[in-house]
DNA sequence: GCATAAAGTTAAGCTCGCTTAACTAAAAAG
DNA sequence: CTTTTTAGTTAAGCGAGCTTAACTTTATGC
């Protein structure tokens, strides 16, 4: 064990190693599906916030709605993604993962984080316990946390 | 403070948050730069590996030699990588950060966590301490991993 | 009701990353 | 010393994502 060192200190090299690994598994996982990382990007969105809108695609990339139309139209194509007329306006759309796509992501999670369990059954019981009451400590206040996605 | 999960339920809930915080700062980040993304991995990777050849990146991407030799061209142009002869090969080449490319990515990782700090900004001393320790813990694990970068 | 704004779509055209193929130069193998 | 392998570059061409511009359809403001 490594000594203890300020906490700003300890967040970033806990960052730095885990993002360069979780990147690793992601984008690979990403070329096995054959998507594309905006197609796959927009999976993910749709996965952390549930339905939603064509503009709202848009924004959140920050490209065009043009450009959201045609990458979702491909993920419709594959049939990720269900592209349903909005009843209360219809002019809009609502999209949202296809049993299909929710499989994928899925699937990608495990491989994301296959190296992260690995880590994890490498540690004593105690160390798990603190690791846990860490994680959910944090969790809690990411919640709380203006929260502008 | 809600119940506590078991540790793979709080590790995946907790990198889900992280996660997709995270790249939004980065993908965000990288678009200010005007680089693109695979330009902004390779000085990630010169980050996080030091100097390396040619061919090193395009087996860590899984790309042509053609295609690592024409990013890196790019960013040798824009100055945020030094290409130099390898004394020992001279076949060979040694890519390194230069002074401007360091300062880019220093600047990315500000961006990236800066929403993490502002999180550990909300705990109270006692959290932070728990915190610090669990990642001090989960860092020495994963540097004793098999480390196939 | 009519004009204006908003949500999406479609098409043309650009840039970029990537691949294959042909090439140069240096090291290793025999 | 010759042959083969290895490291990297260059060029041609393809496909993907993105933008702008023109358009359709539905909602909103006055």
């Amino acid at each position: 064990m490594t000594k203890p060192l300020p906490i700003s200190q300890s967040l970033r090299t806990w960052m730095d190693v885990f993002m360069h690994r979780s990147m690793r598994g992601w984008t690979h996982f990403a070329k096995t599906t054959g998507l594309s990382m905006p197609q796959f990007s927009i999976l993910m969105q749709l996965h952390h916030k549930g339905p939603c809108g064509m503009s709202e695609i848009s924004e959140r990339f920050d490209i065009s709605n043009a450009a959201a139309s045609q990458l979702v139209e491909k993920l419709v194509q594959s049939e990720h993604i269900e592209r349903a007329e909005d009843p209360n306006d219809r002019r809009a759309k609502v999209l949202q993962l296809t049993p299909n796509g929710k499989d994928l992501i899925e699937a990608g999670f495990k491989e994301r984080y296959k190296w992260m369990d690995e880590l994890v059954s490498n540690l004593k019981a105690e160390e798990r316990e603190k690791v846990v009451e860490a994680l959910t400590i944090l969790t809690d206040a990411a919640k709380n946390m203006s929260d502008k996605n």
